[in-house]
DNA sequence: AAAATGACAGAAAACGTTTTCGTAAAAAAG
DNA sequence: CTTTTTTACGAAAACGTTTTCTGTCATTTT
């Protein structure tokens, strides 16, 4: 908007363009008293570069994208800040782009993205992905992209995230100890890693404890939350029912207390429960939430960091970083 | 990233630089057929444009900033999912910046944002605003700049809020029709529209019913929610300690849940409680928390579909639009 | 004293688009 | 059969930077 420019900079200081450039740009050609001019006058006339000339021309964008499921997910919320921590202390500018976890918004998503507006991609895929067709391409192209949480099962893909397997494990195991002899497993749809992770390390519990698996107490839910409720209030009102709970994400747990509270059963006594999730008010609920606790911040000031450097070329090779953080299980009264 | 440009696309077909870019912009000047073998051609080699050369040329960037105070906050999260929505919705790409409710952040930010990477800027300022030096300079220079829910106190500035008033008076109504006699305000520093409007409207409703106002019972939070804990329970030992609290704001109310499990007072038989929030679980805590809830989603709808018709000059003239939208009161166990 | 170096600055090309302008050929109008 | 208009396209300028390439002095080295 402000219309004084490079060249309206150079009149001003009977200058060329060139020269006021290379000053403002610290170059050596440049003796230090036409700086000192320069610098004064830019802030003088409030000079602020024009970020397209300039990433038209350097061919960098100093922008990174951001491409998340939904943002109503305090995980995601928290993984965000830790992503614009990192980049605002960097100087870089963060896009954030929504797939509302759908397959199709974030294949044009990243389409779009293959024009150049961004140096790098941080991404955590939507559940119904299917094939990983338009980011390979973009890796392929040399473009850095790092997965966070919801990552695709590719030796090739950079990576950050949580123990899945282990968390699902501690939890059910958390729930065996606790008494459980019937524990019920709320997935999302589709087959991503954190999904498939959690569920193993579920399934691996119930065989350590020698305990049956059993298909009914798989619950497959969708991202209608109404209809969640629904299957949830099934379950719970089967013969058989589960006397435990094992939720793969927060917003099923959510969904199981207004069914719990509808169908009126009393967690912890009829009912443990323990659930993925980050919600900061777990322990405020009626009763407490026990929790496997991802290091939401972390895990995306990881994965910034880790697309920093491949963004300034500091990952040599064909190197590829897995990082995995620890999640946290914090036992409180839904599980006791 | 993907090198393939007008002139790579225009040597396959044969056709000129102008011609091509002219098809693809679906000029009249080129014959349908034309057009037609260039799109198909784009489609094939999978042209990308590049956005710098573009925004560079045309002074649009297609692209429009929020500037919030914090994320760790349902508002803000809510808001951004609206302004998400419509802007993906029209085609526009969203930079988000996080002020940490710091004021050199905020300027610095704004400062960055008039090099013209923008062509609009939504703004919910933080707490410690003082002056709105930048950002009166901003909108004197023609650019499109709407304010939600803290908004500053100036006539030229188009805003979107709530009735933060009516919204203050109602909820400390409710809390004296339940009964309370001394009500204490939990507000958060500075000198925001939302924060004196709110406790504008619990003054009125205690004025209304005769209920004498007492500095002490106005308490005076900060950014650190440990303070604000301790605040909180220094307030609630008091001799002569409120018997029912209007939060302003979501986090005080936490910290304030907080507190009274520290200090054992139970809510609402002790001390009856009602906050401003948009928490998704307030109806899952313990006790349930009453809330006035603002439409946050609706609010960035609407704001980003006000700066939308500013940027596309729908808005004629000096008009200069202030959308107040209606908080809902949900009375809950707290404050019953 | 001639040649080489260094310090400083300007000219101009380049980045990839968009758009104005110009101009052929074809179609329509006279 | 002209003349005008329309259709379809190309040449080139423009957007505001960055950077390479020159060039001019003045200073230092041979």
């Amino acid at each position: 908007m402000s219309s004084i420019n490079l060249k309206r900079l150079s009149e001003e200081l009977g200058l060329s363009i060139s020269s006021v450039s290379k000053a403002l740009r610290d170059s050596y050609e440049i003796s230090a008293e036409t700086k000192k001019r320069v610098m004064e006058m830019a802030e003088k006339l409030n000079y602020q570069p024009n970020p397209f000339a300039s990433s038209l021309r350097r061919k960098k964008s100093l922008t990174v994208a951001v491409v998340i499921p939904e943002i109503a997910n305090n995980y995601f919320v928290l993984a965000i800040n830790g992503i614009q921590t990192v980049a605002q202390q960097k100087g870089y500018h963060v896009l954030t782009y929504l797939t509302h976890e759908n397959a199709k918004d974030q294949e044009s998503t990243i389409k779009h993205l293959q024009g150049g507006r961004v140096d790098g991609v941080l991404i955590s895929l939507c559940s119904d992905t299917s094939t990983g067709e338009q980011l390979s391409e973009l890796q392929n192209a040399g473009f850095p992209v790092v997965f966070f949480d919801r990552v695709p099962d590719a030796p090739g893909c950079p990576t950050v995230t949580t123990d899945d397997f282990d968390g699902g494990f501690k939890a059910t195991e958390q729930l065996i100890t606790s008494g459980c002899k019937k524990i019920a497993y709320l997935r999302v749809s589709g087959y991503l890693s954190t999904t498939v992770n959690r569920m193993n390390g579920y399934l691996a519990a119930l065989q350590k404890y020698g305990i049956p698996q059993d298909p009914k107490m798989i619950v497959e839910c969708s991202n209608d939350d109404d209809a969640n409720q629904e299957l949830i209030k099934k379950i719970l009102k089967m013969r058989g029912r589960p006397d435990g709970i094992l939720s793969s994400v927060e917003k099923l747990a959510v969904s199981m207390y207004y069914a719990c509270t509808e169908i009126n059963l009393k967690i912890p006594k009829d009912l443990k429960v323990i659930s993925f999730s980050c919600l900061r008010t777990a322990s405020l609920l009626s009763p407490s939430l026990s929790t496997i606790t991802p290091p939401a911040f972390e895990i995306g000031k990881e994965a910034a960091s880790l697309l920093f450097r491949m963004i300034e070329k500091k990952v040599y090779g064909n190197r590829v970083d897995k990082i995995v953080l620890n999640s946290s299980l914090i036992q409180r009264n839904s599980s006791r």
